[in-house]
DNA sequence: TGCCAGGCCCTCTTTAGGGCCTT
């Protein structure tokens, strides 16, 4: 059973370095079935929202003050996720406080986590542009729910994922699409996705046509 | 509403600058 969590917090800002906590987390877990289990909580980080962000995301200061405190959700979110690879739509943001928040409570920050945005970059280079809402109406993927909330960016991003491993696996003919393939794929030259596979395919599988599909 | 950050990506580049993406 090969298990992906995908991961999507809102935050009170951009940046945990300079002060921003979390609000809300989600996680999902994939496997090759679809989504198969799933995490989601507000936070309490005791920092006020801005309004601004407020009214993006709809989580409110009430919502905040009467939400459990950041270190339990924590805690749970750490248990969740137990070890396994971690995705997130543009991960060194989710990362970051991911890093701060799991800090607070004395576990370290699992590493290496992938990047849906960099992947879809690479396989969806036709996109008008590369925001999870758009990549979801490209793909003809159906919204599961409101964006902006953790849980239903995070079932999107999982969904998104599954997707674009179904492109790679069909367009390149792969008998599987690895983890290992994908964490390639985000750090390799946009423009050379196809000879990239190839090689990959050919290291791989020595033993498969290595000709793409159109 | 759009700043705050930071890494990535492209190009009229590489001794740089600006747009994208996340809240």
């Amino acid at each position: 059973m090969r298990e992906r969590v995908i991961i999507d917090f809102e935050t009170t800002g951009l940046s945990a370095m300079m002060g921003d906590r979390a609000t809300e987390v989600a996680a999902v877990v994939i496997d090759e079935t679809g989504i198969i289990d799933r995490f989601q909580s507000l936070m309490n980080g005791g920092r006020q929202i801005p309004l601004f962000v407020q009214q993006l995301t709809g989580i409110s200061n009430l919502m905040i003050r009467q939400a459990p405190k950041a270190e339990t959700v924590m805690r749970q979110l750490f248990d969740f996720i137990a070890g396994r690879p971690l995705v997130a739509h543009n991960a060194s943001f989710d990362h970051g406080f991911l890093s701060a928040e799991l800090d607070r409570i004395g576990e370290s920050c699992p590493t290496g986590l992938l990047c849906s945005m960099k992947v879809a970059r690479r396989v969806y280079p036709e996109a008008p542009n590369h925001r999870l809402a758009t990549l979801i109406a490209h793909t003809r993927i159906e919204a599961t729910g409101q964006y902006h909330r953790a849980l239903a960016d995070a079932e999107m991003t999982a969904l998104l994922w599954l997707r674009m491993e179904q492109k790679l696996q069909h367009d390149f003919a792969l008998p599987e699409v690895p983890l290992d393939l994908m964490r390639r794929i985000q750090t390799a030259p946009c423009k050379t996705l196809d000879k990239f596979v190839d090689s990959f395919k050919r290291r791989t599988w020595p033993g498969l046509n290595p000709l793409t599909h159109p």
